[in-house]
Order: C-alpha cells, then sequence, then structure tokens
DNA sequence: ATACATATTTTCAATTTGCAACTAACAAAA
DNA sequence: TTTTGTTAGTTGCAAATTGAAAATATGTAT
C-alpha cells in the first residue's frame, strides 16, 4: 500500500507597496512550522471540480478575506521530501490586488513582505514564490496583467508607473500611449477626472470583456 | 473520511506529420475506457520529487518507450467527476517530438491523430488537449519552441515550414532569418550539408545550453 | 555548357520606433 | 491678473525596422 498524497493549494498574492513588488504571508496556527509565515493554503475538496480555481478561491477567501480579480493557476509542486509530513502535491495559483484591498479585519491577519530579498519559508514556499514573481515579470512584458495590481479606476500615468515598477524599467510615455491605443483593453471613464493641485487626468478602467490582452509578439 | 485522492500523470506528446500538428494516443488495456484510445498517462510515485517532471519522463518512457528532448508541465486538472472512479487531479505535460522518432516497437503501439477534429476521449483529455495545443501555438510565436519538432540536425528552410505548420500562417524568408540570426540559438554545423538534387543546405542545431529562447516582445 | 531548382543574401520603399520638444490644464504665488 | 510650477497629453522627426521582391549562389540533370 503506498502512502497518501496530501494536496493542497497554495497561493501566491501580489501587490505593488513603496513601489515594490510584494506578497502576502500569513502566521501559520498549526504545526508543521507553526507561527511561521507561509503562503496562504489549504486543502482541495472533492467537488470543487474541472480546475482548481474554486478551491483557490475559497482558499483565498477563507485564509484572508479578499477576492482578486485575477486568478491564474501557476504550477503543481509535488514530492515526497517538501513537506515533513510526508507526500503531497501544491497547485500553486498567484493573484493580483491592489494594495487598498489590503484591509486586514479582526479575523485575518497577514503581512506584506518585499519578493525581493524575502527571508526563508517554510516547506518549498521560497521556490513556488521565485516561480510566481518569474511569470508574473514574463507575462507583464506582453500583456495587459499589470492592471490588475492597479485599483478599478486608474490614469494612464498610474498604469505606466506600474508597469515600470513591475518590470524594472522605464517606459517612453508616447510609445506606451501609442501601443495602449492599438490595444485597446481600456475604457475610458466618461467625465471622470482625478483632481489634485494640478491637470487633472482622465481616468480609466479595464474593459469588461479584457481580463487578458497581449501584446504582439513576433516570429 | 474525505475519499482518496488519485493523482496522475497525462502527456500530451506532439509531432508534426502530413503537415498537420499530431498526438500520441494509446489504447487503453483496463478499465475504465478499456480498448479506448486515450493519452499516456500513469500513476506519480512518491520519489519523484519537488515538480513531477520526472514522473512525466517515467511515464512516457513505460508507455510509449519514448524520450522527448522537450517535455514542459501544463497544467493540473481535478474534480470529482473527471475519472468515474472517483476523486482525481491529472497533473499534465506536453513534450515534443520529431516524427522520425515515433516508431513502434514489439510493445509499445500507439496511435497518431491530428489534433484538429479529435474525437472524443476519455475523461476530460480532450480538454487537456485543447489546453496544451493552446499552449504550443502561443508559445510558439515568441520562442524557439517548434525547433524541438524537428529531428537534431534541420536545415532554415524546414525551421519555418515548422513554424508556419504550428502557427497556420505563413511567414516571410528574410524577416524569419533575420530574427533568427538575432536571437542566436541556433548554431550551424560545419561541413554539414543536406543534398538533395538541387543546391544542398546549411544543417544547424539547437545549441546546447539553448531548450527555449525568447524572441522581443513589447510592451 | 545550359537549364533548372532550391538556398541565401541584398535592396529599398514604407512603416514603425525612440526620443525630445511642444502644448494644455490646473493651482498657487506674486 | 499675471507668473510660475507641476503634471497630462500630443506632435514632429531622424533612425531603425519591416515586408516584399529581386538578385545572387550552388548544386543536379541534360
Amino acid at each position: 500500500m503506498e502512502p497518501a498524497l496530501i494536496v493542497t493549494v497554495d497561493i501566491v498574492l501580489f501587490t505593488l507597496s513603496d513601489g515594490q513588488l510584494k506578497i502576502v504571508l500569513l502566521r501559520r496556527e498549526l504545526d508543521p512550522y507553526a507561527q511561521q509565515l507561509a503562503l496562504p493554503g489549504g486543502y482541495i475538496h472533492p467537488e470543487e471540480d474541472r480546475d482548481s480555481l474554486a478551491a483557490a478561491e475559497r482558499v483565498l477567501r477563507q485564509k484572508t478575506g479578499l477576492v482578486s480579480p485575477y486568478l491564474e493557476q501557476l504550477f503543481t509542486f509535488s514530492g515526497g521530501v517538501r513537506d515533513p509530513r510526508g507526500w503531497s502535491a501544491s497547485i500553486a495559483y498567484y493573484a493580483l490586488v491592489h494594495e487598498s484591498v489590503l484591509q486586514p479585519d479582526a479575523e485575518h491577519r497577514f503581512e506584506l513582505l518585499a519578493v525581493d530579498g524575502l527571508p526563508d519559508l517554510p516547506f518549498d514556499h521560497n521556490r513556488i514564490v521565485a516561480h510566481a514573481s518569474q511569470r508574473l515579470r514574463d507575462k507583464s512584458t506582453y500583456s495587459s496583467l499589470p492592471c490588475h495590481l492597479l485599483p478599478g479606476q486608474f490614469t494612464l500615468t498610474e498604469l505606466q508607473h506600474t508597469y515600470e515598477q513591475v518590470l524594472g524599467i522605464s517606459l517612453d510615455k508616447s510609445v506606451f500611449r501609442r501601443k495602449l491605443g492599438e490595444l485597446d483593453f481600456l475604457e475610458a471613464i466618461p467625465n471622470a477626472m482625478r483632481s489634485g493641485k494640478h491637470r487633472p487626468a482622465q481616468l480609466y478602467k479595464l474593459r469588461d470583456d479584457a481580463r487578458l490582452a497581449l501584446f504582439n509578439k513576433t516570429v
């Protein structure tokens, strides 16, 4: 008789804070690694069907109280030594939210740590985070993914800053706007201006039908 | 007590034949779905650690007798209804080989079917194949992935035809070669010419350090 | 030799890009 | 009321890149 395989879902929840890419970590209540910071995770249920997206949504909601506008399966990590309890698999997901969503309530306390310079995490969670950061940065070079790091409404300048922070490079304003125009995944919100001390900027939102738009690639 | 979750590895093995993208299917020996064509798959073992790549390599070797130069984790499909035996998860992989590798021996018989116009397959295998085809085609638009559909040595014209067949579009010869030159993932094989009735072409191979090179993308 | 087939490079107009300068809108200071 | 500062958004243009076709190269067959 083979030992039983334990399958969990773990979630890398990204946000942008102080110009850095950060993730949400929870302090574990139970052994193994009780009291240590780790990724939000939980067991998968049999009725969560087809892919494990429903399980990921539930785990995120139960552990952090949050709902993410973007949640994507990342990779499945498995093996006999990654969890001291024995043979296990983790179906890892990653999600993106705006910082303003991260208001801990009474039941849910979490910490926000920069992905660059993370401490040692339990299990193979450092490996999962590294994999997720790579995917986020790769995909941000050719898609509208970074939009989900912003609130529902944002200016083009804010969007450009978001891309720059995720990618770690600076972009040209006019080039950036030309490409956004071609891609057509944004929708101007009529009469909506964010007014400060200076010239107000037009507010935009993601088009309802556009969760992930791709820039031109090339062979 | 929850029911036990069964975890398998399933493999979508692509090749190009008659100008079409095809996959390898095996006739199942055991129930459920005995005698039906399905993806090569098998149980995962606890000692196959970290990610399940080792399990995928083993399953591919045992079921088909083949080793693929490219094998990548695709997606994990899970749920209570995808397998009539109960709660299950499949860690799906996809692999690429040249048609010449597909010589069935005495122990391993398999069939080759075009991915476009596939019959109904058992479990959720149609969904897995659709997911894999999408990934292969997407990734082929911006990477050196299609190289793995060719034999170890090939001409630039053959490589271009491979891209065209996978992507279903035609490419410009000089543009294609310019980009290949920039990317530098190929290595000319000195004094190697495939000679037919006409001018022989220079043979190339993938550079040893280049499993997957990416073309420029754009924000 | 000559014709022919395929491989590979070159040419060049048309388009796209990167960069910088320019205009616009607002608030606060003078 | 004019000026100044700051951010938003546009425009112009040289340089680089692209797409398509023509030119050149190298082999076989006759």
